[in-house]
RNA sequence: GCUCGAAUGGUGGAAUGGUAGACACGAGGGACUUAAAAUCCCUUGGCCAUUGCGGCUGUGUGGGUUCGAGUCCCACUUCGAGCACCA
């Protein structure tokens, strides 16, 4: 018989599942491995070939790992809640459960070809209430915790209630929004609400008023990851910044620990780059400004401590708390004009209006180290959210200090030996310092580097201020006006809000009539009847955002049904973390930090037993499209082929690649493409109409869309899987190109025929050959070296060459195709069961044989070609035994008569042999 | 602007500091076939030679280290990614 796809692959995957082949569970005496793909959000379009290339990779791994005798465990979910099936029913009045479930079913069977070994068992589903009821646990647990400085760790929000009763806030190592100072005294005098409220500044969940990004065009707020220059990450609406009363991730509170957890993570280095960048630790100091003829002081952050001689003037964010403060009777109506005319911008506009603004507030600020009195700016380059929304205007060194200080005629002192400032400002972190001095201290003569450290000294010693260190990484904003996410557990007993028990879990997703907000504004669960507590309390509105779902979903897999914990110790302790995780380097700033965040988060609760969630991690390339162009004449339905079309004036349109085989149209089905091209006509060249082409993002609009199904239709899944880590390096971006897929396939075609002849079985017990067995270990030593190191596409090349070489020896063996099936078992799990099977006659499967070890012994030569250089030029080949000594094969180089040659009377200065390669002479 | 990564034939891409271009696509030539498809064989970085062996050159640019550099170091160019009024 010949190789037919389409049987093998649909009698395997059925065989598969009819004998849960790929289910596991706790086995103590095996050990585990845990691969994990990023689970995708199943959108309506369904999959592309770029979809399953990292899915390709896990199960590669994950099948190998199996057959190094480890207990792997290997998933696969959904990521169901999300805008877009929001969206969609807005427009159509389709319950979102409805879309989802359909397409979740479409990705399934789209799944299901390829041949993955992921356990079915264990699917999940975030909008699923059994899932859902542990992200809403997750929250409750947040907000009864809050994050001990001292300890580093979350703790019970009782212990602080209990410190605050006793002690008051003095001393509290609370890690806060800002520091209060309550007594015990007035603890106790304070109404629920106050305590409330006051206990808001700790909880890791929390009710905050804070300034977020409100996309008005969306109708809800985004998270900071979902924002990029401006624009929503999601349809790129113009957001802008409100204050608003938001629940909030304490995320800030471990922004150290994310950062420090990086270190020991296998993870490349450009991702953590990434996630480093994003926390933005930056080490200062605080320091302290009075206002002159005020009680007021001004807390400012800076990291560059030592430019203090060099202020000379103050600015505040035009947001900040202080700018009441300042402001005086003479400026206020300037400065409530400015506000005004900054509150209207948008914070895009904010951004790419480069203009310097802002006003003087008619307040001074006295220099704690000069004496002297500086004036206080208001103006919106300074950020309300980073620092403390004032900083310290040192012109001479900064840049954006500089423009400012020009545009409105204030002074700018150089500080640092040699520094030109007269056309702009000297940024860099080097120099000795001048003009600064008051007498009492002096930093005249210090490196910067020195400076900064002994003026944060001073500071400390005098009270004026301390050293800080800042994190650019803010509190994670956590509720949406959306309703197709999770609920929150959360009711409101006379405005102070309340969590629910955990028996009152899962809170469900209530029905609506429409998926809009209410007439009144309200989010859309606003339009829920009875949404209240039995008692009669109202039900938070809001929804939970799109990572609360995805932050620790690798969990559950662990023990998916679980209705009394999010995952058992039993199976925490068997499983732990994601030893491989394979997705996307799109969600570097929100979900691997969310997930990092709650992962340590329950880890503090002793609830998991690894404070990081994803020990490795592989971030595939995107697969993106590669479009065809025909190339119409102006004016006609003629079309020039791309060689041609220099000589005419046409205009490229994009043609569906489906439709096109290496670049070569198809007339006919072009015609039938499009009623308008019906009649066209072509100028071809060579007989045919070659098309030009241009990679862009694979999408519907560029008619550049391969579906996996089809490639599975035509050349089988093994094809597909093969054809796939063949492309390039998986870390790689690379454009699909179905030119070159025949390839692989006829790879498994020169396999198939190489043990079957029509229906005849070639396969025999026959003793291999040296040079068969040369092949098929050197293929096990490095399919397995290239697997560990994820080097699929070379593995393939490895593949090629093994099967040409039996090909040519006429191996039939059965030693040999043994070997051969196995290692090829992760790659091409179809036809290599196939093959198990009916060549080899195994009963078992072959997902359960054994991974093979290359014998050195049969990788050894007899004889090996060196070739001889002089001065590093190759100029002649000696061959020689292989077990040759060093000194030996020198000798025989120098003695041979064609070195003669090259000797010719010169001093030979260094003999080099390099194993198996390379005889270098050096001559002079 | 700062940080990180990349640059190799017509194309995708191989090369622990050791004969650059594995493997594949495409292209050209040939075999089989009435023909096509499929399959198989040969050639395929460039230039020169091709009655022979072969010779020269070549990994974005310019330097350096080394017996030897695609690989290491310095400077530059281009492209990609991340961050970006973060004080």
């Amino acid at each position: 018989m010949d190789y037919n796809h389409k049987d093998i692959e649909s009698r395997w995957q059925k065989y598969w599942k009819d004998n849960n082949t790929y289910k596991v569970d706790i086995d103590i005496t095996r050990k585990k491995y845990y691969v994990l793909d990023m689970f995708p959000y199943p959108s309506g379009a369904g999959l592309h070939v770029g979809h399953p290339l990292g899915y390709i990779a896990s199960d590669i791994f994950a099948r190998y790992k199996r057959l190094q005798g480890y207990n792997v465990l290997h998933p696969m979910g959904y990521d169901a809640y999300g805008l877009p099936a929001e969206q969609y029913a807005i427009q159509t009045g389709q319950h979102p459960e409805v879309t989802t479930r359909n397409n979740i079913a479409r990705y399934r069977q789209q799944l299901d070809k390829i041949g993955f070994c992921y356990d079915w068992s264990r699917e999940l589903k975030t909008c699923d209430p059994e899932y859902y009821k542990w992200t809403q646990w997750a929250f409750i647990e947040m907000f009864n915790h809050y994050y001990d400085t001292q300890l580093k760790k979350a703790m019970p929000i009782e212990q602080l209630v209990e410190q605050i009763a006793t002690k008051g806030t003095k001393g509290l190592t609370a890690y806060c929004s800002r520091e209060l100072d309550i007594t015990p005294e007035q603890w106790a005098s304070m109404s629920d609400k106050e305590k409330s409220d006051a206990l808001m500044n700790y909880r890791i969940a929390y009710l905050g008023n804070t300034m977020v990004n409100w996309c008005p065009k969306l109708g809800t707020v985004l998270a900071n990851d979902e924002v990029s220059e401006g624009l929503s990450i999601r349809g790129g609406y113009p957001v802008e910044q409100k204050l608003m009363w938001q629940w909030c991730l304490r995320v800030s509170a471990y922004a150290e620990r994310l950062l420090q957890g990086l270190d020991k993570l296998d993870w490349t280095e450009s991702l953590k780059e990434t996630q480093r960048n994003w926390i933005g630790r930056s080490e200062g100091a605080e320091m302290k400004f009075k206002v002159a003829d005020s009680d007021v002081v001004l807390d400012i952050f800076t990291t560059r401590a030592d430019t203090v001689f060099g202020v000379t003037f103050m600015v505040l964010a035009p947001e900040s708390k202080y700018v009441e403060m300042v402001t005086t009777p003479e400026q206020k109506e300037a400065v409530e004009e400015y506000l005004q005319q900054v509150k209207k911008k948008t914070e895009r506009e904010r951004m790419i209006d480069k203009k310097v603004t802002g006003v003087f507030s008619g307040s001074y600020a006295v220099n704690p180290l000069t004496g002297k009195n500086i004036p206080i700016w208001i103006s919106d380059y300074v950020l309300a959210g980073y620092g403390t929304g004032a900083i310290m205007a040192v012109p001479a060194h900064d840049a954006r200090a500089y423009a400012f200080a020009r545009h409105f005629d204030l002074p700018v002192i150089p500080l640092i030996e040699g520094a030109d400032v007269s056309e702009q400002s000297f940024d860099a972190k080097e120099g000795k310092m001048i003009n600064s001095s008051n007498g009492e201290f002096s930093l005249n003569g210090l490196e910067v580097k020195d400076a900064i450290a002994a003026t944060k000294k001073y500071i400390e010693e005098k009270g004026i201020g301390r050293v800080k260190t800042n994190y650019r990484l803010r509190d994670a904003i956590f509720s949406r006006q959306r309703y197709w996410g999770e609920p929150f557990p959360v009711y409101y007993k006379d405005g102070v809000p309340q969590m629910m028990k955990l028996e009152e879990l899962p809170l469900m997703l209530p029905e609506v009539d429409a998926y809009l907000p209410t007439e009144s504004g309200e989010p859309p669960l606003g339009r829920a009847k009875n949404w209240k507590t039995k008692d009669g309390y109202p039900i938070e509105l809001n929804t939970m955002p799109g990572f609360a779902g995805s932050s620790a979903y690798y969990l559950r897999y662990t023990d998916p049904h679980n209705p009394d914990a999010l995952v058992s110790r039993e199976a925490n302790n068997y499983w732990h973390n994601v030893d491989l995780y394979i997705g996307g380097t799109e969600h570097a700033t929100g979900h691997l930090i969310y997930s990092r965040f709650w992962d340590k988060f329950l880890y503090d609760l002793g609830v998991i037993a690894d404070d990081e969630p994803f020990k490795k991690l592989i971030n595939q390339g995107m697969i993106q499209g590669r479009s065809n162009f025909v190339y119409r004449i102006k004016d006609t339905n003629t079309f020039v082929s791309h060689g041609l079309k220099n000589d005419y004036d046409t205009t490229p349109i994009h043609v569906d690649v489906n439709i096109v085989s290496n670049d070569v149209l198809d007339l006919d089905k072009f015609k039938a493409w499009r009623p308008e091209f019906a009649d066209a006509e072509f100028i071809l060249e060579d007989g045919k109409y070659i098309c030009g082409y241009a990679v862009e993002k694979m999408s519907k609009s560029m008619y550049n869309v391969v579906n996996p199904d089809d490639i599975v239709d035509r050349y089988g899944a093994d094809t597909l899987r093969l054809y796939e880590m063949f492309l390039g390096p998986l870390e790689q971006s690379k454009p699909w190109d179905t030119n070159g897929i025949d390839g692989v396939n006829r790879f498994i075609k020169k396999l198939w025929n190489l043990y079957y002849k029509g229906d005849q079985c070639l396969v025999d017990d026959s003793e291999p050959s040296k040079r068969a067995l040369k092949a098929i270990h050197t293929l096990i030593k490095k399919v397995t070296y290239d697997i560990e190191h994820f080097s699929y596409n070379t593995s393939i090349a490895a593949f090629m060459i093994c099967v040409n070489e039996l090909t040519a020896d006429k191996c039939h063996s059965r030693q040999v195709l043994n070997d051969l099936v196995v290692v090829l078992a992760p790659f091409a799990p179809h036809v290599a069961e196939e093959l198990w099977h009916s060549a080899l006659n195994h009963t078992t499967t072959v997902v359960d044989a054994k991974w093979p070890v290359h014998n050195d012994e049969y990788l050894r030569e007899d004889e090996v070609t060196y070739a001889v250089s002089f001065n590093g030029k190759a100029r002649f080949n000696i061959t020689v035994a292989a077990d040759m000594p060093q000194d030996q094969v020198q000798a025989t180089a120098l003695a041979d008569p064609a070195a003669a040659k090259w000797l010719d009377g010169k001093t030979i200065r260094k003999v080099i042999v390099v194993p198996r390669k390379i005889v270098n002479i050096v001559v002079a």
